[in-house]
DNA sequence: AGTAAAATATGATATTTGTCATACAATTTG
DNA sequence: CAAATTGTATGACAAATATCATATTTTACT
């Protein structure tokens, strides 16, 4: 069982608050383990009994409307915590987890985590701060699902996407999402999804080789936001 | 100057975790004032010294859009607080609050909130938890606007308003709201709105006199979402 | 009260986006 | 490897929504 001292995890969440002692309780009685590809790590509506670390991969948040149709939320990569609102809400989850590329996770036990709330103070404003953040996101999210267009969203979408996750060396971007999960992303048909990339293809702002995207015309991009 | 003792803030906010020591410090360095309708409590990119009690109205948080149109992101009401994201996240605000109905509200400086942070656990779980409720809100919110149609969503923030603001003896809602406010909320054009509250009025769903909106047929509203 | 300004209402039309159908490519599975 | 399934692509069309124009009503103002 890993020490948790060098975890990636701590360098980027709330975790880092943790001194050495909690870091071991912490690594007493965790869980690691892997999910695979379009493995869950929860279930809306499941409900929770701790949290997990994210030491590699990235998930989706999502949540399935009433259309059928699964609307991505956030996606969470490694360094990143999964399941703390609904930990702090004592309440279900109201959104699913499932994993975008292969993941290893690490699951705290809620109790631990409910100490270090009383225990550590820092602990408990770096967590407040993360769930702000999270907050912030949403809200700038909900302003552009109401007021932009489809494309504008797409094109958002697109620099935010090379921004987070970076590129490989030929210049594609590192996250690979299926034209359903893009559409999930902006809220939009998967038919219209992949008939705005052909389009943006075809003015050259993007290129396309299967399953790759590269973005060749970031300016043209951001313009048309 | 009032004691907050009694005060209807302590009985729905973070600040009910206080004991009276704490609220006396609170008494003695806030500011009351009051917000006339229409007003500003503050602009989006403003820094923000403090949080902002609201001992009665209401206000919306509102995100300027780069169309020009102002996305409704939440109404707060009496009880609650405003402002924690900024004071956490140590960021400007990025919504601004403006008035829909004459609001009193209650100014506390940062210092006294950071050091509530400090020393008053169940003040931060508190804060932390309204903070995860707003975030669930606004996850629902971006599920609403991406996959469902302006007709849904208009509908569903109609029975949203009665729920949450009551509604007078006559049965019209409380709470009083523009054309272009609504249309602001359900993220549409203010033409489309009031179309479809034409339309819901010739339904037979809602029936519209002036700016008072009654919902006479919730069930069939319900249906439609 | 009377005028100006703002809010509400509605029609006509253009644009955007969704849906359904179908084809083809890629991937999985036995 | 072949068959089946899934993902991607594109056309044709329908539906939803935005925009622009213009009345009408309500509200604000001195």
């Amino acid at each position: 069982m890993g020490k948790c001292e060098q975890c990636i995890v701590r360098e980027f969440s709330a975790i880092k608050a943790l001194n050495k002692e909690e870091l071991l309780k912490i690594a007493d009685c965790k869980t690691s383990y892997t999910v695979k590809k379009g493995e869950t790590v929860f279930d809306e509506g499941d409900a929770l009994n701790g949290i997990y670390c994210i030491k590699d991969g990235i998930c989706k948040l999502s949540k399935l409307s009433d259309n059928g149709k699964d609307q991505i939320v956030k996606l969470v990569k490694k360094g990143e915590l999964l399941g703390q609102r609904s930990l702090i809400s004592e309440e279900s989850t109201n959104l699913s987890a499932v994993a975008v590329e292969d993941m290893q996770v690490c699951f705290i036990p809620k109790q631990e985590i409910l100490q270090f709330f009383n225990e550590n103070n820092q602990f408990s404003l770096n967590m407040m701060k993360s769930v702000c953040g999270d907050l912030k996101d949403a809200d700038d999210n909900m302003v552009n699902l109401a007021q932009k267009t489809v494309k504008q969203r797409l094109a958002e979408t697109l620099l935010k996407l090379e921004f987070d996750f970076g590129i490989h060396e030929d210049g594609s971007l590192k996250i690979q999402l299926s034209r359903e999960e893009i559409a999930g992303m902006i809220g939009t048909a998967t038919e219209s999804c992949i008939r705005l990339l052909s389009e943006f293809n075809k003015e050259g702002w993007i290129s396309l080789q299967g399953k790759k995207i590269t973005l060749s015309n970031k300016k043209e991009l951001q313009r048309i936001i």
